[in-house]
DNA sequence: ATCCCTGCAAAGGGTTTGCAGACGC
DNA sequence: GCGTCTGCAAACCCTTTGCAGGGAT
């Protein structure tokens, strides 16, 4: 969900982060901790391009090959969720602390807008059983034109309209 | 829908097709015709590099560009569907006669399965309603283990555990 | 001291684009 | 004949990989 930052909560998916690392016999680099850090005092969502200039821009030497590998061990440990919204780009949010929802997205302006629905959960596990599946995850995206651009597509018709009278 | 194809379906695609290029006042080229035609002949699902490779087997000199401009124009005349099952990879499928269903995806085999639940449509219309989007399509993928591969995966870990003990 | 993790740059894989020639209209 | 569509190849974009050096344990 679109988050308001708690100053608390750097610190404690840090800890979880380590105990992960721990846990699994990384080491507890860093790098590391300070992509953490850059995804945690972030909003809404994010590629990981836009993460990697992000930190260099305030001078952190760290290159995509780290970013990247560190994207891949923060999904295994649950702190943050790929999206792929149609296009051939991974997008990420940050997941510790919010609730499961899933994405509508506008196709005029790529906005994109959370919702939940506890449909979703009661589908999941009826399908599971139907299907003897032992879903993990799932992936729910809703497109569409949002209000506003649903009043711009209005307008532009309306002139067009007007050209063709004219 | 997994499929049979009806003898007379690649006839009645092929007249929607050159209605819709008509009425956008695109060309009917052959190019076209032949890769809808061998998109039809198709079950399930394909990437369109294999619909590449096997238009190009059968000695038709057709350009991946073509095969991918032909694949938008397919999908803007609702002819087929477009996926992302989680890789940077677009999967397609044929779309006429089939009824609306989502998937679930097998992550260690890949195996795609589908489904179908009118909840779908329930939550689509509410909360486009309630969120003021006009929603047009959705995609919905669920991620799992199918049951085979749970098997597997419960072999496994018994010889694993086997070796531990010795 | 070990060897996992890093930065760098290049390779990789799917998709898109630029261009000159071909062909539907 | 005009202008769109095509084939080809190169470019493109995001992501992954190979390698040599560096830092966590």
């Amino acid at each position: 969900m679109t988050s308001n930052n708690r100053p608390d909560q750097i610190e404690e998916v840090k800890n979880i982060f380590s105990a992960y690392l721990e846990k699994k016999d990384l080491r507890k680099t860093n790098e590391r901790f300070h992509i953490l850090e850059e995804i945690y005092s972030r909003h809404d969502h994010f590629e990981a391009e836009s993460l990697y200039t992000d930190i260099r821009k305030k001078n952190f030497n760290i290159s995509r090959a780290t970013v990247y590998n560190t994207l891949e061990l923060l999904i295994s440990c649950d702190l943050i969720k790929k999206h792929q919204f149609g296009k051939n780009l991974a997008q990420y949010e940050k997941s510790y602390g919010y609730k499961q929802h899933d994405h509508i997205i506008c196709v005029d302006c790529k906005k994109v807008v959370e919702f939940c629905d506890p449909r979703i959960q009661q589908i999941k596990s009826m399908m599971g059983e139907l299907l003897n599946f032992k879903i993990t995850h799932h992936s729910l995206n809703m497109y569409g034109v949002c209000g506003s651009c649903q009043k711009k597509r209005e307008m532009e018709a309306a002139s067009k309209k007007e050209v063709e009278v004219n």
